[in-house]
DNA sequence: AACGCAAACAACCGCACCAGG
DNA sequence: ACCTGGTGCGGTTGTTTGCGT
């Protein structure tokens, strides 16, 4: 995994070191954070005693040395949380590992584009999945929730899409191929696409609400 | 044992955002 | 309003590891 420690100079002739982080280094910037804080990445480096850029010294401390970093395999039920939370967001990697205790978004990242990505990519194509959602007059009160035939999603979880940040994208890499639109009885989707429309990959899904409530009204 | 290839993963890079001046 | 520095995020790279031949 490692790669060979290399010096580089930077503009300011001082020297900054990359690649792996050795054992030394990471017990020098534990213990300047345990004593002193973070207080400023750029300018801790040097007097944490280490040749690395603040970018670096953040990236270690973040993805491996903070405290209640799990390290380990990722197991069945977290695998399970990645897959559902990536269907309501994406790749927004730091927003998934948000709700995952002790996993950092580059190890879900990293998870995600080894393990899951192709194995999602084929079961895509083979199976699509369907999404549901509910737009109610109040923009604030959107529902998302997976065909109930194969949902693991909870609706809760939906509920809790802010607005309008959390409205995934939909893409390549996305699960959310198609859904149906829902306004008290009222199905939007053949409304929608007598209009032609069509949801495409790097569609936003929140254009496609704000376009599909414009409809209700 | 030697080699090739794919998987795994740590870390780099570039960009966007935000706060302060 | 604009500039600048610091930070955070997502995409990507590069190296090691493991496995099959």
């Amino acid at each position: 995994m490692a790669r060979c420690p290399r010096v580089d100079k930077i503009s300011n002739s001082k020297k900054v070191k990359k690649g792996t982080w050795s054992a030394e280094e990471d017990r020098k910037l534990v213990a300047y954070i345990m004593r002193y804080g973070i207080w400023n990445w750029t300018h801790m480096a040097e007097p944490a005693g280490l040749e690395r850029s603040g970018k670096s010294c953040r990236l270690r401390w973040m993805n491996y040395l903070r405290p209640n970093i799990k390290h380990g395999n990722i197991t069945k039920e977290e695998e399970e949380i990645i897959i559902n939370l990536h269907r309501v967001f994406g790749n927004r990697w730091a927003t998934i590992a948000s709700r995952l205790p002790g996993r950092t978004d580059n190890e879900i990242k990293n998870y995600w584009n080894t393990r899951l990505k192709k194995r999602f990519v084929q079961e895509k194509l083979e199976m699509p999945i369907a999404c549901d959602v509910k737009v109610n007059s109040n923009p604030n009160n959107i529902l998302i929730h997976q065909n109930p035939s194969i949902s693991i999603l909870h609706q809760t979880e939906a509920t809790n899409l802010g607005f309008p940040h959390d409205i995934p994208t939909l893409n390549a890499s996305s699960l959310c191929p198609s859904y149906e639109v829902h306004h008290g009885d009222k199905t939007l989707a053949d409304c929608w696409h007598s209009q032609g429309n069509i949801i495409g990959e790097d569609t936003n899904l929140w254009e496609h609400l704000l376009s599909l409530k414009d409809l209700v009204q």
